[in-house]
DNA sequence: CGAGATCTTGAGTTATCTCAAATAGGGTGG
DNA sequence: CCACCCTATTTGAGATAACTCAAGATCTCG
């Protein structure tokens, strides 16, 4: 019995629409991982050796310029695909944000499983299509929404992707009240290009105009939020 | 004979790695739409009903803010792919910038060739994973650089893409020296997430800078190529 | 319980934006 | 061919959002 049998994201990620013969060929180049937080899977930069899917966890994918600066440049979901298939090298950083567990393939390997099972590159093609629409949304925020919008934002996006899926893969399911962020001020401020300073502000106006709770520093929840919506633009 | 036989993109575009038997089908599905400059042809928003390749010409995807601000979120040149196969709706404005060429595909019948030609999926997944990393560095622009570093890294792109592409499609061209921008001042603020007065102001200091000179509106000569780099970071 | 890290708050600086006006190009009709 | 008009661009001056630097508060974990 192969590991993908039991596979929470199995029906989610690019595996589903494969049959139980292509799954159990998938699962002999296919190896599980763990990651602790702050782990690194593959660095900016180097030789592209590694794809992978998520399983369980977030991960960021970050890039840097020269002089130290970071951007986080996308966040890695369960049932999400990493890596760069079809090519020579990775431009990102790819660090475990939680706990993480992810599918590992080595990238010779599934280029040349891709190659052969259509269907896979169907729904990798599909994902990566909605990863490209989901980044140039967020060009938009980047460029053209000051820092209360940006938070206000990130908030609610952030109450829609940890909402767990349901088994199906199927309609978005109910966006959270109360959650916990799975980063830090800084990798807050990474994300939406803001300093750590500016964040905090942000997040504390909101807590005093009652938008918002932040019952400890990772928890947030969500008291009124038409208002953030409305904030968020 | 097919519209296809004479095409310029031929070789590069998605189409490339197809035989003459699935060209020749191909071409009985699409159809050639030229655009003049300023025309759209699809709306943000709107019903994702079609596909299409670029054979000429540049054009814009662009997304807007509710109370009006925009961004251009991607430029798209020859032989590029526009639209949304697979989905519902599309997310974006496509502006033609020049007079442009495109082939022109109902998304349907594109969803559906693409579904039984694994070759051309295979394609069309390559450029949308190279154009995903292209966006993504994109964002770093967008939120840490700076006016002069942007508009710099912004100079720099024209002239490498504007670089006619060799027939093979092969090694990248020799970067221009001169050139003729295809953007207004607004919209390379759009591009670069700046206001019209600070890009105007940065290409004025970089031209008396001499590292550039500016011989008309609309065209760019590169004088100082290190110099532009190392601003660009 | 203490030390280090993370987060919050404050004060001053600055890059970019906003608003306003001047200038220059390009195209058109006389 | 020239004068004129319309629009794009440049330039200037002042306002401001976010940044930087610095200090204090709070959490976390050994």
């Amino acid at each position: 019995m192969s590991s993908c049998d039991t596979c929470v994201v199995r029906n989610t990620a690019i595996c589903s629409g494969l049959d139980a013969g292509e799954i159990a060929l998938l699962s002999t180049i296919g190896r599980q991982r763990k990651l602790a937080p702050g782990e690194s899977l593959v660095w900016e930069g180097e030789d592209s050796v590694l794809v992978a899917n998520v399983i369980s966890g977030l991960l960021k994918l970050s890039a840097g310029t020269e002089d130290g600066r970071e951007q986080i440049v996308g966040v890695v979901y369960p049932a999400d695909f990493i890596g760069r298939p079809f090519g020579r090298s990775t431009e990102y950083t790819v660090t475990a944000l939680t706990d993480a567990e992810v599918c590992v393939f080595a990238r010779s390997d599934f280029d040349r499983f891709a190659g052969e099972h259509p269907r896979l590159e169907h729904k990798l093609l599909e994902r990566t299509l909605t990863e490209l629409d989901r980044t140039r949304r967020w060009m938009l925020l980047l460029s053209r929404k000051n820092a209360q919008e940006k938070v206000a934002t990130f908030l609610l996006e952030m109450s829609e992707r940890l909402a767990p899926a349901d088994c199906e893969g199927g309609a978005n399911p109910q966006p959270l009240k109360g959650f916990d962020l799975p980063f830090s001020r800084q990798q807050i401020g990474d994300v939406l290009g803001l300093t750590i300073e500016t964040v905090s502000r942000q997040m504390m106006a909101l807590n005093r105009s009652g938008v918002i709770a932040l019952p400890n520093r990772r928890a947030v929840e969500i008291i009124d939020r038409p208002a953030l919506l409305a904030m968020a633009r």
